[in-house]
DNA sequence: GTCTATACGATGATAGAC
DNA sequence: GTCTATCATCGTATAGAC
């Protein structure tokens, strides 16, 4: 490659420009002036503007993905070595500490949060199964880690509770970053730390009951 | 009018594609072309692409939001007249209970329940905006009695709770209609009360914690 | 007032030369 | 791999028919 970092620098300027200004109203001149390659290099790399915004999701959900498989893997061993089953809190927290604070460690991070929820309802079978082939092996272990922590609930009920914690979870991430958004009186310099606790805690008391 | 139902078959049409095919992909070309009407109609009628779509929330949120306003002044005056604060389920059911039953009632709304979970994910301030700036007085409602609901918290942390079920609540509208998106194993025959009563159960259980 | 036909500027995409 | 030139389609605007 005679420029070998085009690709970065385009993944750069359409990320930046996508969180700054929306995927529509983003063009694909002005991303590639200010990646300073030509126009049609968007479309020989990555085959067309959507196609851009997935590369640009994946970036990130990726070594995501990896942290939090990590983590979940970390409380099965744990449990599994002191002969007992996962608790629902430790559960819950391997994946979601990873995944707000993975929100909050850069700018960026207010855009990736709606590309998942945009993901997650995308009417478009082929959007929608990238992101499914990417998530679904690791909802399937918090899945099945929160089952046995949970025995005595049946199937149904596991991953309703499940998926209403996922449903707290994304909506919360999409409002870190625009406490803009906040109603008047709240304090809008936004803690994240107790958010997380608040979070996890609200999370908990509904899988448990 | 000579065609006295131009704008309804308008609102029609486009409610349908831009559920079937997002706000971005949903052209004025397919949009009058299904509703048999010339393309400049839309912007005769509605004075922009972007007017429509408010005009398609609005058609279906106005009613959707009497409906649980009434719900929630009933719960407040209910407690009035009995001299104490409301309880936490009780409201939170006065929300959740219309949102949910509404996108199940009639097969035209299952296409807006698909546009309110898009709204929230999109990536276009243009469509989240549209969506916030309708359902802002209601939820300020909702927040004022959940506030007096959990008198000894502090405001942040009924807001947060408050946000976390408004969260769980959307993502499982996301799923309702959509049955094949669920895990193998599992009942795709989805009960709605049940589902309604598992959803409060768990909300309840993280608001009052 | 309503509706139609048509045109305009900008966009995403692409073919072909280098 | 990169460029220029070009294309189809987009949202929008407007003049004029009924």
């Amino acid at each position: 490659m005679s420029q070998p970092d085009t690709k970065e620098r385009i993944l750069d300027a359409a990320e930046m420009l996508f969180a700054r200004d929306g995927f529509h109203f983003a063009s694909l001149r002005a991303i590639t002036t200010l990646a300073k390659v030509n126009l049609a290099a968007v479309n020989y790399h990555f085959g067309s503007k959507e196609a851009l915004l997935e590369e640009v999701f994946k970036r990130r959900l990726i070594p995501l993905n990896e942290i939090r498989q990590a983590e979940l893997e970390r409380v099965r061993d744990l449990a599994e070595s002191e002969g007992r089953a996962p608790r629902a809190e430790e559960v819950m927290a391997a994946f979601i500490v990873p995944t707000v604070r993975f929100c909050c460690q850069d700018p960026q991070a207010e855009h990736f949060s709606t590309l998942v929820g945009r993901a997650i309802a995308e009417p478009d079978d082929t959007v929608r199964n990238v992101f499914i082939h990417h998530i679904m092996p690791l909802f399937l272990l918090f899945f099945d880690l929160l089952q046995k922590a949970l025995p005595d609930l049946d199937i149904d009920t596991v991953f309703w509770r499940l998926h209403f914690s996922m449903g707290a979870t994304t909506h919360t991430m999409r409002l870190i970053g625009k406490p803009e958004l906040l109603p008047e009186g709240l304090n809008r310099n936004i803690d994240i730390d107790k958010l997380l606790r608040d979070l996890l805690a609200f999370v908990t008391a509904g899988v448990v009951q």
